[in-house]
DNA sequence: CCTTTACACTTGCAAATCGCAAGTAAATAT
DNA sequence: ATATTTACTTGCGATTTGCAAGTGTAAAGG
């Protein structure tokens, strides 16, 4: 049961002593905007997070109530993460973060996603959030 | 020019590059909600942020065009700090974590600011963007 | 059955970062 | 001249990170 230490009662305080560091929100975007759900599929992406900090951030996801973690369907020697409603709640955060990095990190790219964005931004929060909890359901 | 190491081309992940720490959002929260501008004052915040730590964030933000540093007007033995554009556009971001928090923290509160989004959340945006540009040409 | 592979971690260790306390330096105030 | 304010810097032990290698369990192959 990893513990967060609270620093303040403020709200943007006690969201970053869970969010705020390098990783957390990236295994978040891996699995609302990548679809991904296993601790393999994690250890995949461009960023190349280490293990010990995958299994780090994914104990105390799990024990904030952002994500469940269950034995999958196929494998009894796989886990399976899902967001729960906590989790798919981070998807303005993310979003808001999308955009940021889009307009004023030069070099930050992204597909189609950013069109989507800019067209509707609270039709683009409600499409992935929909889509995050079909998935949790599934 | 403190450099900041770039992970990947996402936009995310290049966001978390700069504001993914745990400190890095509260000083823009400062700014932006608190009217702060000074080192002093961003010292007595109430999560105590270490000095060196300060200083080097100080140097992060500034070095990324996220914050500008000026003499004082009336002392000259003071700097004030004052938000660019790329901060001022940080704002949907410590919004999206202050609705997170209120939401999902049981013990994080925040006096009359939550009625504010709640009742409008794009109005509230571009309340404290407006205020925080003034502050920045003031 | 026995071995191999897949998957999810755990461990060990050096390097980087953090938190705390104290010290420095320049400009004001007395 | 002396003290105070303001903004840092420095030193150091503790924590966290990144990297490589090892462990444990379940399915798959021979």
């Amino acid at each position: 049961m990893k513990e967060v230490k609270q620093r303040s009662t403020c709200p943007v305080s006690t969201s970053l002593d869970v969010l705020g560091d390098k990783w957390t929100l990236l295994i978040l975007r891996d699995m609302v905007f990548a679809g991904k759900s296993t601790y393999g599929q994690f250890l995949q992406s461009a960023e190349k997070m280490a293990t010990n900090v995958l299994a780090d951030r994914l104990a105390v996801l799990e024990s904030q109530g952002i994500l469940t973690k269950a034995v999958a369907a196929d494998k009894k020697s796989k886990f399976t993460y899902r967001l729960t409603e906590k989790g798919v709640d981070t998807v303005p955060i993310i979003i808001a973060l999308i955009l940021w990095g889009t307009k004023h990190c030069p070099t930050a790219v992204d597909l189609g996603l950013l069109e989507e964005l800019q067209s509707g931004k609270d039709a683009a929060i409600e499409k992935y959030q929909r889509l995050a909890r079909e998935k949790a359901l599934a």
